[in-house]
DNA sequence: GTGAGCCTGTGTTTTATAACACGACCGGGC
DNA sequence: GCCCGGTCGTGTTATAAAACACAGGCTCAC
């Protein structure tokens, strides 16, 4: 981890968080942004450095502004399960800081990343005071909500290639494919995939092999390229 | 299914959402508080109807005034999963009205119970214009999004002594016990219990009398006695 | 280059839990 | 009363997935 120094650098990574289009912060008053620029700090991951750590309270409310995260829960067994991919521009840890809780689970990024780190005072002034702001962390809060629990019962009660299946569907909806339309953008290994789906490492290979065999999708070191996404949605709804 | 008409229990219903100590309309101006017992209705259901179907749009704003409720989200497999038990007072269904989604569960009355639906419209005004009342909304939307995130680890991971302990040990801690200290108010039938905890029925049935033949509780047709929290407790730990 | 160590891959064994099958009980309606 | 459908309880079997074991290959450090 290291701090952004640079005021150019930080100036232009806050605003990309601030001054995004689809950004909570984009409609602020120009005295609030310029605010939140001077206070906010920037940091910068390597692939595999952790940002939060289960147990932890929250410094501030984080953003991510480019690189991929995996938000991981550790288990009784040890084993992890990913609990949710982390893609810029977007909030992450944000559940505990709103929560005013620990953080229940941590964040690693899975690629080279940097975060904007905001004021936690700053940032609950504006959710007071900007019902646009609000409505936006409401939202956001509403629809991760429907995804756990979507995916509590999918984890809990798909056999394996149903949970693996999903797990690529889930990824294509976060990440994208390349321009090729097929191979996902994000490049995880297998061990990530098998904690993404609740399974064992081997589970994961296992699967996925079978997956190629069946020409649903191709291999190549950490790329999947998907050939028949029907398949797969069909392999993922039957469970 | 049946709407209140009588004009006096209405506003007695009514008033238990919204004068409660800890109601988040508690602290509104008297002009919304009257406004919001003009427009809402209140409905009572009888033990085992339904509140509200997964796949519906949100009426409104749902308070569960008396009774208690059980949210379940069907399977792939056709096994449902309670993803959350709700205790009066507070909302159900709230996450789908925020999220502006359908409903991604059902609910079901546990016991016969009384709700109160506010008006879509008024409810969001009153979010936009409480600061306080809209951060009410987010920490509770935070707070069962963390609930949501752990139960998918342990439901996951855990092994079904572990699952059934902790679901226990989760009902004593939203239901409370009866004047003894130790038996759970709340009195599900081994399905519930089983679909609460992700199991089968007969797992549910076995698991419960192992507890009971190891003095960890005792059973009463369907009311549950802990003898030992510790010992309980210590075995929704170890998985 | 050349280990060392992780990631990947595959076969085999073990085990937790679902699925099935059946009987007893219990409570409500006629 | 007495049937009868639903809940409860228990033994048996089947099976999905974990656990284990081992081997080849890639990658990074030195």
């Amino acid at each position: 981890m290291r701090t952004i120094k640079d005021k150019e650098l930080h100036e232009r990574y806050c605003n990309t968080c601030i001054e995004g289009p689809h950004s909570p912060f984009h409609e602020l008053d120009d005295n609030s942004k310029s605010l939140l620029r001077q206070t906010s700090i920037c940091r910068s991951y390597k692939k595999g450095d952790h940002i939060y750590e289960e147990g932890n309270l929250p410094v501030g409310l984080t953003c991510l502004i480019s690189g991929k995260v995996k938000i991981t829960k550790k288990g009784i067994t040890g084993r992890n399960q990913i609990v949710r991919m982390a893609k810029p521009v977007g909030f992450i840890g944000y559940r505990a800081f709103f929560a005013e809780e620990n953080h229940i689970a941590s964040a690693e990024a899975l690629e080279d990343s940097i975060v904007c780190i905001m004021k936690t005072e700053l940032v609950i002034g504006i959710v007071r005071s900007n019902s646009n702001f609000a409505m936006n962390i409401i939202r956001a809060l509403a629809t991760d909500l429907g995804f756990s629990n979507r995916r509590t019962v999918t984890l809990t009660q798909k056999h394996i290639r149903g949970r693996l299946a999903e797990s690529i569907l889930v990824l294509r909806e976060t990440y994208g494919c390349e321009k090729d339309d097929a191979t996902l953008k994000v490049y995880l290994s297998r061990e990530d995939l098998a904690n993404l789906s609740n399974m064992t490492t081997s589970n994961a290979i296992r699967t996925l092999s079978n997956f190629a065999a069946e020409g649903v999708l191709e291999l190549n070191g950490k790329a999947i390229k998907v050939i028949d996404w029907d398949l797969l949605e069909h392999i993922s709804h039957l469970g």
